[in-house]
DNA sequence: CATGAATGAGGGTTCATTCAT
DNA sequence: AATGAATGAACCCTCATTCAT
């Protein structure tokens, strides 16, 4: 994923001099951030970040010019790499369901404790759309193997296992110290609920109000849970 | 301007007069506050609360010597009608798993555009004590009346009931503008991984951490999901 | 003044309790503004202007949601003041000359080492539009009484005044240290090009552009030197 | 990148060419200054001249060791450029008044829109010695042509020219955008005030305080407006 | 020497809480 | 007891200047 894997005997690595040192920068307030982020939540002082970083306040705008450029930034590649790690681990399973359960489980094993992770679900805003995109069409592949298996219960959409782990995601959140583990019963209960067992009809989703914002909705494969 | 105006001739004279206003001050803060809190969540000003009350800054203080006080106090409030009308409505319904579903659509309805409600099951403390008794309590009881039918699946606890419920109260708040109605679906899809033929056995709870603060927990109806 | 100066016998002296204090504070940070923004212009911090009013920041901004507020208001406080006295001296001035040449006397020992109320002139915005206002009505006043004595030159508009006025004004600021009464000259320099032995036509003043914003401009009258 | 890269065999090699450069750099970093200090005045960030004259913060702060020593310089260019205009051109005018007056106008025209230029009138320090003893020189020289041709008002000292150029100047600046041209009949007012028919004697100027910075002041051909 | 990233002391503003009236 | 003005510690962000590369 680095430079490093690529090797460059022919080139100058020159210009790349105050890059280095600045990369470094940046990736020390990214790491930072998404500590203290994932600790306190999206309120932080930013001086706080600075500190932790080792770096001055001026260092940190330079790279951010927001405090929110820098939490999206953070929350961006916190949700990219889960994506990437859960998509490998999928495509690395052979039974669909199996495939679901273990995305869903590491899901909520990555995002317990991180409470800006978690915040964004309720704010506005949500992850980026890439990441959303990204995302939905992972969990459509992941529905569809299930759903070809005659494993997964008709009806069920993509939005529907976004929200789902959304909303299980906060659960973790929330009993994350007084009661961890817990949270797997539930995640057990609701893939329950998802099997193909269940024959009832799920409740149509009514139509949205007004797609002001949020450029989706083609009734079957919708997603976007944070917004 | 004060009902010290009034002579209240056959009473005890000023006391009581006191005390009439001091409560319909009391109570009309913890409306505002309902009101403020639900609609921005619990970072509003202080001064919008006591704007929308009609008392001053020292009056409000005066009831809730902090704004975490006050909070608390409306989610108290909120919470406990809540319950007793989810109790009412649960009584007056014959059948248990109608009762049990009945008491998640009211529960999810009520919650749902309550941002400081919702916010309560992620930060800490949550729901206060007393409360989370009676609410353990009542839901232990539909719980009960649904394994007793034979409609619950075995080893469902009144925990997973409760945080099921706030896990859902979350997607309502995160969907609600958006997407509403979407929560009817999971809802659905949660409440059959709840049904008796779901046979698999739920994972254990791991044994609790360190009860430093919250000293519950019975192991078979504990719960508490907010903290 | 102050409302000590009204008898109110039968009234409750009430409510304006708390009034009094508050409208003490008011008072001193308007001026301590003053003469903080006098001394070293409309940068200044507005820590300084608190302390010098023996006031915490809060107070400030209770008063003045903003610092520009602040400023405006002290610039309007000092613009007013200086109009009312400018014009009672001129109502007792016999001389419609001396009136004039009494008038722009005031103005400039008024203004001289008011950093803030000098860079109102150049800085977008000007004074309030209501002191313009007041501003020009006076200053028209003094002109057609000059005009009817037959002692000011055809063609000279409010506006000409109102220039001649602010451009003298910056050069008293300029040279206020280093050559104090140097400006006396330029004054009468001035005003002699003001007097109606120069029978020379001034120039057509052009079109205004867009009156986008200000909307004056009747070819006589017109006025507003500052935006 | 550098003009290392090109051999210079015939010439003393390196310094030769780092001076080149850095006289480059130089000429580059005071023309974007010029134009970004006339059109914003001097409180435009440092980084916007340093971009527009495509050299680094260090290159900018090598030649100017303070933002204030670059702005002193450019003023410094901008005057002498000015005033060698101004000279020629009044050197090839005949008629001294027409001469004066040209002056003038060529001197607003020139100073219109260039806001740190008005600007250090107001601040401190004014116009780097040497070109004020320039402008005196130049002025005082007008001055003379027009006082022996008989069309100067008697009395009228180079530090009065001075002062009107400046005030004017100011005058142009704040009335730019909303008045363009209002500028000329004041103009044309203040020249007529100095005119020679003006015979009532200008006030003396004051002694002047104490000479504490600025060694000037021989009480006749006295200057320096910006102090 | 050039570069531009880093620094950090402020600057304007907010808001939970206190306190004089 | 009620009022709402006062407080001041933070908070987010800017920018003149320095310094490692």
């Amino acid at each position: 994923m680095t430079s490093a894997d690529l090797p460059a005997p022919t080139q100058p690595p020159v210009k790349r001099a105050r890059r280095a040192d600045a990369e470094r920068n940046r990736a020390a307030i990214i790491e930072a951030a998404g500590t203290v982020f994932a600790e306190q939540g999206g309120t932080v002082d930013v001086r706080e970040i600075a500190r932790r970083s080792g770096v001055g306040m001026g260092t940190l705008y330079r790279h951010f010019p927001t405090k929110d450029d820098l939490l999206a930034t953070v929350l961006e590649r916190e949700f990219t790499s889960w994506l990437t790690a859960a998509h490998q681990a999928a495509e690395a399973t052979e039974d669909p369901w199996e495939a679901l359960t273990g995305f869903f489980e590491q899901t909520l094993a990555h995002q317990a404790g991180n409470r800006a992770l978690v915040e964004s679900y309720t704010a506005t805003g949500g992850p980026p759309r890439v990441c959303a995109e990204y995302r939905d069409a992972f969990i459509d592949e992941l529905r569809t193997r299930c759903l070809n298996a005659g494993l997964l219960r008709a009806g069920v959409t993509t939005a529907d296992l976004v929200l789902l782990s959304a909303s299980l995601s906060q659960v973790v959140q929330a009993t994350g110290d007084s009661h961890p583990g817990q949270w797997r019963r539930l995640l057990r209960i609701s893939l329950d609920g998802l099997r193909a067992r269940n024959t009832e009809p799920l409740p149509e989703p009514e139509p949205e109000p007004e797609p002001t914002l949020h450029g989706e909705g083609d009734g079957g494969g919708d997603a976007s849970a944070g917004d």
